[in-house]
RNA sequence: GCACCCGUAGCUCAGCUGGAUAGAGCGCUGCCCUCCGAAGGCAGAGGCCAGAGGUUCGAAUCCUCUCGGGUGCGCCA
């Protein structure tokens, strides 16, 4: 149930009546009329622009529209004033009993605010894919937060999601953990070690050198590369994806697969999807230009086995075939998306760090040629998070040692802040995570101030529970809708917006969009608290009259089933008091 | 050189398939705290939405160009 959009129903039919009566002419284009919040809360609960959309196709005057428009609106119960304003606008303004008609819901609904928009297509959303090679380290945290809490978004607005994540365990770098671990492993032995330039010296590889001694002895030592590499490799994977595992499900997380990239070698699966591609015409021996202004040292033309992306609107055709006959990186990554398109996904979408935004166009590409087109891959490109503490820039280092893993960094602060707060930006904007603010308890901290609105509300309840009042859902929805007070109004309003929230949060991708509603929806609830301080009539709780508290705890319950419902959506456990 | 992302209040950032007088927090100024939880509240100042053109009834939003910042650019994934 989304108020917008059945008042757009309404409109629509006023519209349609219009015609019929003679006052429009008909087959009108109505796509872009909208109604939607206006701005200004001053002008209204909603405003539609039907009447300037309309009236150049009509050949009429905007406002001859709008006010036939407002005539026939006004008939509507739920309208309480349409007013023409402006060039042309329809400010509509609602009974209150229509916006507590939607509290009511909120309450009465567990599933409120979930859309059928995705009307069940399967999307994919692969996130985090991290080298197997250690644990996660913030920079993950965030795509973690963003990968997960955009997959919940989806599942929120009816889509049946994959939460997916591919392994790169086919590259060279998993041979360089081998071999780390192998000196972790000579070291478990009694060996004295070095790590050379190329290896990974970080402690977490010590255990797995033990591991690895417990298993076989001393099989491997002394031994020529040929003879453990296969083994070790496996092995140190093996160990380090489940830290991984185990990292994720510290904050909740749950995969629902793993894709191992090494399973696309040796078993056809490259060389099937670079067929379709070739069956295409896209796969041609070629020699690249240079790019331009910055030629490598050691550039020299060469002809490589190119993939024509430049059909799909890449700039340049990319290589999927090194010179010595190898698969480019970008050859397994063309298999994995052809694997996923045939699993019958309807749309896939990739979490990737900025820095691989050269790389979006030649995967759509491929993905657009794959799948003729069917199959929209869109590529959310998560930026850099910079770390505080004390006021200054935490620096983080893998050579100095301060290498912070998101194992830390939850540990320091828990899943939730750390959850929340990673949506407390754009994903294409740069992140400030402070440690000492993050968990300040503060009107600043968004994470705070949105977890006080709830317990807050819990608080209310409880002490209403103790007037003798009956403070569950069911009782409370029971009520029927909920008389609301002109000061109650924006509050409520902010609760029925949150269905049309989800749906364009859902819509465009923007998990973000949910963390920043739910601080306007706890501003709005403190603000009617604050009011309270100053009209007693206005407070949730009314002083030995637990009839009068028993109607009135129905909006700041609906508001804390609302902030729950957002906040499983970043994964994130309400709480029910501060401590 | 090319591609992608970004440029909004002193600072950090929101801004809906293009909508009205562009918002929030911090900081700043003034007033307020015997009041359901003051871990604050109310009010105010503060803007050429980087700049210039264009499309449109209407542009922070779309297009073109310029400037500034970030990221990337064939045998690394």
């Amino acid at each position: 149930m989304n108020l917008f959009t059945d008042i757009r129903e309404l409109v629509l039919d006023c519209l349609g009546a219009m015609v019929a009566a003679g006052g429009l002419p008909g087959g009108l284009d109505t796509a872009a009329v909208t109604v939607e919040p206006p701005r200004d809360a001053g002008h209204g609960d909603m405003a539609t622009n039907a009447a300037m959309v309309l009236a150049k196709p009509a050949g009429l005057k905007p406002r001859d529209i709008a006010e036939g428009l407002a005539a026939r609106l006004g008939e509507d119960a739920r309208i309480a004033s349409a007013e023409v304003a402006g060039p042309g606008f329809l400010n509509l303004r609602l009974e209150p009993s229509a916006w507590g008609g939607l509290v009511h819901e909120a309450l009465a609904n567990p599933a409120y605010g979930r859309s059928d928009m995705g009307a069940g297509q399967r999307v994919n959303v692969e996130f985090v894919s991290a080298n197997p090679t250690g644990p996660l380290h913030v920079a993950h945290a965030r795509h973690v937060a963003v990968g997960d809490a955009l997959a919940s978004l989806l599942d929120y607005a009816g889509y049946e999601v994959t939460r997916e994540y591919y392994i790169n365990d086919g590259g060279a770098q998993v041979d360089t953990l081998a071999r780390s671990v192998y000196l972790r492993y000579l070291e478990a032995h009694g060996e004295a070690v070095e790590f050379a330039e190329g290896t990974y010296p970080g402690d977490y590889l010590i255990d797995v050198g033990e591991e690895l001694k417990a298993l076989h002895g001393d099989a491997f030592v002394g031994q020529p590369e040929e003879v453990w590499l296969d083994e070790v490799r496996a092995f140190a994977t093996q160990a380090m994806l489940e830290g991984i595992k185990t990292d994720l499900a510290a904050v909740g997380v749950t995969m629902d697969r793993y894709f191992s990239e090494k399973s696309l070698y040796g078993t056809g699966r490259i060389e099937a999807a670079i067929e379709r591609l070739r069956d295409k015409g896209l796969i041609y021996r070629g020699v690249l230009e240079p790019p331009k202004g910055r030629v490598p040292d050691d550039w020299e033309p060469r002809e490589q086995t190119l993939f024509r992306s430049t059909a799909h609107g890449d700039d340049v055709d990319r290589p999927i075939m090194k010179s010595d006959g190898a698969w480019t990186y970008f050859a397994p990554d063309i298999a994995y998306h052809f694997d996923k398109i045939e699993r019958g996904y309807d749309q896939l979408i990739d979490v990737l760090g900025a820095d691989h935004g050269g790389y979006v166009k030649r995967m759509k590409a491929a993905v657009a040629a794959l799948s003729d087109g069917a199959v929209p891959l869109d590529v959310k490109l998560i930026q850099l998070v910079k770390l505080w503490k004390n006021g200054e820039p935490f620096k983080m280092s893998k050579r100095a040692g301060t290498f912070v893993t998101m194992a830390d960094m939850v540990e320091l602060v828990g899943p939730d802040v750390m959850r929340f707060h990673m949506l407390t930006r754009k994903n294409d904007a740069p992140l400030d995570f402070d440690f000492d603010k993050v968990t300040e308890q503060s009107k600043d901290n968004p994470v705070f101030y949105v977890q006080y609105a709830h317990a807050r509300v819990k608080s209310v309840l409880r002490k209403a529970a103790a007037m003798g009042c009956d403070t569950d859902a069911e009782t409370l929805a029971g009520q029927g809708p909920v008389p609301l007070a002109e000061e109650e109004l924006a509050l409520a309003r902010k609760i029925g917006e949150w269905p049309r929230l989800v749906e364009i949060a859902a819509r465009l991708h923007e998990p973000h969009r949910v963390a920043f509603y739910l601080y306007e929806l706890a501003s709005e609830l403190h603000g009617l608290w604050n009011r309270g301080n100053d009209e007693p009539a206005l407070r949730f709780l009314q002083e030995g009259d637990s009839a009068a508290t028993q109607a009135k705890i129905a909006l700041p319950a609906a508001t804390a089933i609302v902030i729950s419902h957002g906040l499983g959506i970043l994964g994130v456990t309400p709480v029910d008091e501060m401590r």
